[in-house]
DNA sequence: AATGAATGAGAGTTCATTCAT
DNA sequence: AATGAATGAACTCTCATTCAT
């Protein structure tokens, strides 16, 4: 790498950094294009060499989120087609869990941006519900296939789909904006818990 | 009712009912003053005849349906303490859903409002995560008097309660927003569903 | 007087009291229609039954104050003319000091009014100038006067006459507005002095 | 000088000509940035690329008079501590007075502002107020200073001090509105005699 | 006589974007 | 490649005054 992309590279970077604090800090709307060059210690027009316009630096910064998201789903919906056994069903779901964990882990600020600013109205926000959308059809796909394969229980897949993707998007929101928890690492087993086996108890169902 | 009395309720009702147009089309942010006035078809000062600044509108919106959904919540909170049997428990469960019902039911549009701007960051979004958390407070407390009372199975009542919260504005917000569903009059009942036995059928545990 | 003048004189008192107040609290300007009846109990209209708009009531205010010390220099001046002896002199410089002392006790609040906003710009400022410059105007005639007559050094009397008053105004409208002096009563006495004997020390003069 | 820095230094010179010319005819409140903009010839939103406020471009103007003043009064102040003899006290009020007139003869207008708002409620007049207080102060101890030395007749320093501040402001202010003075030059001496030897002549005391 | 709802011009300030240097 | 000066539309809110009731 030559020293003008070596250059270029270590300016991109301080935008993204820049940008992220300030997007959740302040939200997309309030953190404006004077502070995020100003905290990256470049010029006001220098920021447009790298982006055509303040959207396309949100969009690319919530994109290293929501790029090996789409793609995780998307293989294991890919994956499932071809897998006609048990255990290659679960291999396929286990990777799929395995590489949205890896996602969200590397990329926990753009998770809170991709929150924060879904239900925006506007360029952005419509930007983020197409893909908020998206979301919801795969993993409703997802959901309906283990109906199918009856490893779930039959109900509107969607809505299922709908309730797991809102739950989780409403505790990260919270646990991200510094909300507490009694036991933090629990949330996820309380959680796999309560869509497993609901919450009535087996005796109170007699 | 007066000339003038008339004169004014009809100028609120339409300030009401512009806000309420332009705050869901466009947002809090976007939607401006001047816009407002003009669809209520009364000049720009007056507007602050009404209400004291552009944040009061939007909270008596909202109010409209948060004051009774916090009323029925409180209501159902202190009837528990003095239930003792199990069917009176049930009958203020009952009493309880009936009443949010209602109130969403008969301001729609408040609540679309109320799941739109509860992320923004600033004055109006951080008075309605204020809400937002207090609605996630009692909640908890109604699961965990639940499970308390051996009503459900033991779990983190704030993870139970936030994770059926976080689902309903999901749901909800995609569907006062237009996103089509397919039985949407079955959407509560698979939600209960969802929430009572869970997804896991009851062979496959074994 | 019948039940109806009664009550207009209490609205009158009511608003000129509460005009005062604002007035001085706030300066002409900042202080707002919407505030003074608000502070006098009436309506935003009704206001307009008692001063054709705001510029009238200040002048009504400041008049209180301006007319009996107009009225007392232009005595002054008058009676000057028929003064022959020097005790006549003195007897007229007498009765103007007292009137003058008089209409000052009388209407403290007034004389803050008359010095701040006299050098504001716009009608209000330039209304007050005029009667500034007549008093000015006035005493610059009473010092020549004195001059001719040989009872004052002689030197530019608008000078003097305008050095007097302005230092009037600094000193009394540091007093008014709470400034601290060591010894409030002894203010006069050491103008007097001042202008009397003037600071170098006889035997500096040597 | 690079044609972009000539070109700001010829924009920051019309700003502060207009803004000078402006508050000098309507006074600090009535001028509009946009007056100022317009007037200065540049676009509304570059104001703020030059000052941060309004307040700000009022407080640079009257600043560039404010300061040198300051700064010979307190040369003046930190001077006397040393001066032994009588002959270096008077070469330290001989150029204290050269500093001044000095400073007020280069910023007339700057100093029409500082007499104009000074009695303005609010920020700018506050802020003036603020400055004037020291002036006082710092002349007062300059009397007493004069007073221990047995220089002057001793008095209130402090009423001596502001009758002395508040004839200037006085004169000044008529003066740099236009109103006509018979012999301007003489003003000066005038002064002097006055609070030098005082009006009473002397056979008159007798 | 008294009310108070209504007006609308005008204020200061912010900000994404452009472009000459 | 990089700069930062310049733009101007858009924003919320204030206020003296009018006039139908």
């Amino acid at each position: 790498m030559g020293r003008r992309e070596d250059n270029k590279a270590r300016k991109l970077a301080a935008l993204e950094q820049a940008a992220t604090r300030l997007f959740m800090e302040q939200g997309y709307h309030r953190a404006s294009i004077e502070q995020i060059v100003a905290e990256a210690g470049i010029a006001r027009g220098t920021f447009y060499l790298y982006f055509p316009d303040k959207a396309a630096i949100f969009k690319h910064l919530t994109n290293q989120l929501l790029d090996p998201v789409m793609a995780a789903l998307e293989r294991a919906t890919a994956a499932l087609e071809h897998a006609g056994s048990l255990s290659e069903t679960q291999a396929v779901y286990l990777e799929m869990s395995r590489a949205l964990t890896e996602a969200l882990l590397e990329n926990g600020e753009a998770a809170l941006l991709y929150y924060r600013e879904q239900r925006d109205p506007g360029e952005i926000g419509e930007w983020l519900r197409v893909r908020s959308r998206h979301f919801d059809a795969v993993v409703t796909e997802l959901v309906r296939s283990l109906m199918d394969r009856r490893m779930l229980r039959v109900a509107d897949p969607k809505v299922v789909a709908m309730a797991i993707i809102g739950a989780i998007h409403h505790i990260a929101f919270a646990f991200l904006s510094g909300e507490p928890f009694e036991d933090p690492e629990a949330i996820g087993t309380t959680l796999v818990q309560l869509y497993g086996q609901g919450l009535v108890l087996p005796d109170a169902e007699g």
